[in-house]
RNA sequence: GCCGGGGUGGCGGAAUUGGUAGACGCACGGGACUCAAAAUCCCGCGAUGGCAACAUCAUGAGAGUUCGAUUCUCUCCCCCGGCACCA
């Protein structure tokens, strides 16, 4: 008699099982390699686990799982990361303390996890909230602290006025409080920091040493932001020879002649000391003070709402000297200049930033270009074998604002038609001779440059044969000042005749050249900018030099020095909140900070607080804390009363899952050699900046000073996509459509739940919930579940049918009892099953390792004999994705000890290879058939068996064969000319 | 705006040193079993035409390279994610 698939009962057997034998257990005896696989540990909430939790644990314990199989000494751990906000928030709505629905909610995740049969060595359980833990959050503290890494000062920080807490940069989203969307407005404040930014470059450059996905690593250097530039003194007329200078950043040292104003940010330290004197040089010092009080003022979200709308005051009286060309340009005040980044100050280049360019529109401020695009024409390559001379050409547009018409030429004798061309005369400038070229071909004079429009080489032809001439052509564009036309030279007016086009009408005309596309574009468009490099200009000596050259030239011309800035800040850690770690810090009665030593580690945090927010700390109402500190340093001592922001204590525990026990460190140097770092890390992509970020510095930090001997922490990362609700829509508790493990573990099995999600899509692909999907892969288990009663049920090698087992006329067919067998059926899918599967859960392509093992079964279900060979591989290969199952049928087949301990099956590379393959025949790249063809045959021999095809034959017949293409094993294409 | 990722049947998704597009699963249709249903099993399933053999079209749109393009190149459209006055 059968036994059904019983989920609930095998399940729970073999996660106790698991449990009491911690079968899982990471060995500290090394006498096989280490493998690291971390999950990014989850914040305990009351909502309990969610399905996207499910997705991450879930790929990680496969992979766990085939990695011990294959012989790895695994290290897979789980922990909590369990400070935080919600329990607090909760504690001050309710009165419960986060204490206890932190532990409460930790017991929940613990059950939910067990309950999913992940492999994890909890004997390693770790919880941030525990003093065993956070005195060793303390001791990095201090550690930075005692390094010269973490620093109070005063600064202005995001503080969010609903949660009363000040928040990192990184924790501010669109000027709203990340957490609960409240705006965040600018304070001044003493506050703790983390000198991460000492870490920049490392941060950024060790980025090409780690297997992580690309756009992480892109994400991670756009937050640093790092930009090479330089920074250049200007001289103010107050004090023109003196040592009064302005310092500004710039990356664009080329375009300093066309700095047309200077700006500095409302916080710049040159412009407070103008002000401040009694005698300012600022004659409209109260303009420009009023200015700076509302820019201060202004909360990030305001700014956003303002958009790229650019405000700001000009310093009347005083001037700034352009070091490269002496001239005297205005000193403005504008908050698009930010204080914290660079030096506070810019010279504003119009023609060639846009938002200097917006501010100068607005200011009715000059722009004076210095660029010119350049542009290579890629549609007319270089010919081989043909002149290829080098020749200046000049192109001139002509437009006419009363009538919004272009001028245009058209060739009498060719179907042509283009903008003023002509060639530049000996060492003319190109301005001057466009003026000319407009005025012998059409006849006006009077015109008026607008614009340049840029520069281009291409390869060129006028209108006439003279294919391959290498042009350098500048383009212009010119205003048409009175319409009065003098006559011109005959044989031009024979040429060609002026015509003027509407723009639309210049569109029609499909202008030929390539260039007229640029040249169009650019006169079309109203800004009037250009950021890319160019050839220089009105630059002076450094005329014709390029971006690149021309930076290194002037920045040494002009005594300026080259520089990088970052747009990384230091990291602000302190938190007027209660449940975190507490800062282990003291004040003399002088005020002055002292570290808590060691010894008196863990800080304890009181429990003697409330919790509603009064915009202090809560941990200031703790007489337990005053009277410690009291006690151990005197009279007058104060502690500090904010706690540690809940990334630090993330941006280490992987260390401590090596030595989770330690009482003397916070992980033996010896462990952390022999575990770190971690091999695989896997998690959700929204800590693409924040915690990995914060993680990579504490490793470095630690490197820097010795302690470890490895820049980066995580090796190998991988990022879970987001578990969309069926609806296509976020699952959120509000929409109602959140789906809970629980409720699909007791419907279907943890194995089942396991399987579908591995079998939704790739791991990091965004994918929505199925309810009818998952039906699929329960069907895959229960057919396994079969084969396997199948085989037990027959032990005298015949099978009766009966009603009770459910078993249809597939398994029925499955007579014969199982046997070894040499010739065994299905050799050479077996094989490639073995490899497939093994591969694809090394690239954590879980999916498609799914849909091979379910081909395999399609195919057992249809044999009268399943080899015990392959019945055990198939449990094999199960193990790691539906350990339960897998476990269950191991061992009722009797197969020896346990199947999670088992070593990964062997796949025989000579048996992959089919005796027979399919092969396509195309005719013209057309499918005409697919013919069987032994797998070694000689192409000759394939030819000949594909022309024999009826099919093959018939269109063979319709022409003559050229030549016949054979991609052994795959293709075979005829090349048919038609008669 | 900038930087990433993507667009393939009714649906989730397979397939890329260029070589039979749609594996596997869901849904759907037909059949077997059943008094009936569920479950299970068998067959079919991109579109159009055809009894069929087969033919034509089809991987967001359009061009290009190639014997052959979902895959490579260019242009454009749309969706998702991140950053956003960073000089």
């Amino acid at each position: 008699m059968a036994a059904k698939y019983d989920h609930k009962a095998i399940e729970k057997k073999w996660q106790k099982k698991w449990a009491e034998n911690n079968a899982f257990a990471a060995s500290d005896s090394f006498d096989k390699e280490k493998l690291y696989i971390l999950d990014m540990f989850p914040y305990p909430s009351g909502a309990g686990l969610h399905v996207g939790h499910v997705e991450g644990y879930t790929a990680t314990d496969i992979y766990s799982r085939f990695k011990r199989m294959q012989g790895y000494n695994v290290l897979h751990p789980m922990g909590w990361d369990a400070f935080g906000l919600p329990a607090e928030n909760y504690a001050i709505k309710t009165g419960i303390p986060p204490q206890k629905t932190t532990d409460d909610a930790i017991k929940n995740f613990t059950a939910q996890i067990k309950s999913l049969g992940l492999s994890y060595d909890w004997s390693r359980e770790i919880g941030t909230h525990t003093p065993e833990y956070y005195q060793w959050t303390q001791w990095f503290f201090l550690f930075l602290f005692k390094n010269g890494l973490a620093e109070k000062r005063r600064a202005k920080v995001n503080w969010c006025p609903r949660d009363q807490t000040v928040l990192a940069n990184e924790q501010v989203v669109n000027g709203c409080c990340e957490r609960c969307g409240t705006a965040v407005i600018q304070k001044d404040l003493e506050q703790w920091f983390f000198k991460i930014t000492d870490f920049a470059d490392q941060l950024v450059d060790d980025l090409d040493q780690v297997d992580w996905p690309e756009s992480t690593k892109i994400a991670q250097r756009n937050w640093i932001g790092r930009s090479e530039g330089a920074e250049i003194d200007f001289s103010v007329t107050t004090d023109p020879i003196g040592k009064k200078k302005i310092t500004v950043f710039t990356t664009r040292a080329d375009t300093i002649f066309g700095a047309t104003y200077l700006v500095v940010a409302p916080e710049h330290p040159w412009l407070a000391e103008e002000l401040a004197k009694s005698a300012s040089a600022i004659l409209n010092k109260g303009e420009a003070e009023a200015y700076i009080e509302s820019a201060k003022n202004k909360t990030d979200l305001e700014r956003q709402e303002e958009g790229k709308e650019k405000t700001g005051v000009e310093l009347k009286g005083v001037k700034a000297i352009n070091p490269a060309n002496g001239e005297e340009i205005p000193i403005f005040v504008a908050d698009y200049v930010l204080g914290g980044y660079g030096t506070g100050a810019i010279m504003a280049v119009p023609a060639h930033d846009e938002r200097d360019y917006q501010f100068a529109k607005k200011f009715n401020l000059p722009i004076k270009e210095v660029i010119l695009q350049k542009f290579v024409d890629e549609r007319n390559p270089p010919q081989e074998g043909k002149e290829n001379t080098f020749r200046r050409i000049i192109l001139a547009v002509l437009f006419d604002p009363k009538q919004n018409k272009y001028l245009c030429l058209r060739w009498k004798t060719q179907p042509w038609t283009g903008f003023v061309t002509g060639g530049i005369e000996g060492d003319e400038d190109p301005a001057e001779s466009a003026r000319r070229e407009i005025a012998e071909e059409t006849g006006y004079t009077n015109v008026r440059l607008v614009r340049p429009l840029g520069v281009s080489e291409a390869y060129f032809f006028a209108g006439h044969k003279n294919v391959n001439r290498k042009a350098h052509n500048y383009m212009f564009l010119f205003e048409l000042v009175d319409d009065t036309r003098q006559p011109i030279a005959p044989e031009e007016e024979e040429k060609h005749e002026a015509i003027w086009l509407s723009p639309e009408e210049v569109v029609a005309a499909k202008l030929q050249h390539a260039e007229f596309d640029v040249l169009w574009n650019r006169i079309k468009t109203e800004e009037n900018f250009y950021t890319g490099y160019g050839t220089l200009f009105n630059s002076g000596e450094f005329d014709g030099l390029q971006s690149e050259e021309a930076k290194k030239k002037i920045v040494e011309k002009v005594g300026g020095k080259m520089v990088k800035t970052y747009r990384l800040r230091d990291w602000l850690i302190s938190r007027q909140r209660y449940w975190g770690a507490p800062i282990p810090v003291v004040y003399d009665p002088e005020g002055s900070p002292h570290a808590v030593p060691e010894e008196h580690l863990p800080w304890m945090l009181p429990t003697d607080v409330e919790f509603k927010p009064t915009g202090t700390s809560p941990l200031g109402q703790s007489k337990e804390l005053l009277e410690r500190t009291e006690k151990i340093f005197g009279k007058g001592w104060t502690p500090e009363i904010d706690t540690m922001d809940t990334f630090v204590c993330s941006s280490w525990y992987y260390f401590r899952f090596a030595d989770p026990h330690n009482a003397q460190e916070f992980a033996s140097k010896e462990l952390i050699k022999k575990w770190l770092p971690v091999d695989l890390y896997v998690g959700g992509a929204e800590h693409t900046v924040l915690h990995l970020m914060y993680a990579r510095f504490f490793t470095k930090v630690l490197q820097k000073f010795g302690l470890i001997n490895f820049s980066e922490p995580f090796l190998k990362l991988r990022h879970q996509g987001i578990i969309l609700a069926e609806d296509g829509n976020k699952m959120s508790k509000s929409k109602g459509n959140v789906i809970n493990p629980d409720d699909v573990i007791a419907i279907y099995g943890a194995d089942t739940l396991r399987l579908y999600e591995m079998f939704m899509g790739p791991l990091e692909a965004m994918k929505p919930w199925s309810t009818t999907n998952i039906i699929g892969v329960r069907r895959f288990l229960e057919r396994v579940w079969k084969l396997g009663e199948f085989r037990r049920s027959s032990p005298s090698g015949v099978h009766e049918f009966s009603a009770e087992n459910s078993l249809g006329p597939r398994a029925v067919a499955l007579r014969s009892p199982l046997q070894d067998s040499s010739a065994a059926p299905l050799t050479t899918l077996f094989h490639q099953t073995v490899k497939k599967v093994g591969e694809d859960i090394e690239n954590l392509k879980f999916n498609t390792a799914i849909s091979s093992l379910m081909i395999l079964l399609n195919e057992l279900e249809k044999l009268e004999d399943v080899p015990n060979e392959t019945y055990r591989a198939l449990l094999l290969m199960l193990a790691p994705l539906a350990p339960h199952i897998a476990s269950e049928l191991w061992e009722k087949a009797g197969f020896e000890d346990e199947v999670t301990a088992q070593p990964w099956p062997h796949y025989d590379e000579s048996k992959i290879v089919a005796a027979t393959v399919q092969v396509a025949v195309q005719v013209n790249g057309k499918m005409r058939a697919t013919i069987a063809l032994q797998s070694g045959i000689g192409e000759e021999e394939a030819l000949q068996a594909a022309r024999a095809d009826q099919n093959v034959a018939k269109w063979l017949a319709l022409g003559k064969e050229e030549r016949a293409v054979y991609v052994a094993g795959k293709v075979i294409n005829f090349v048919v000319t038609s008669i």
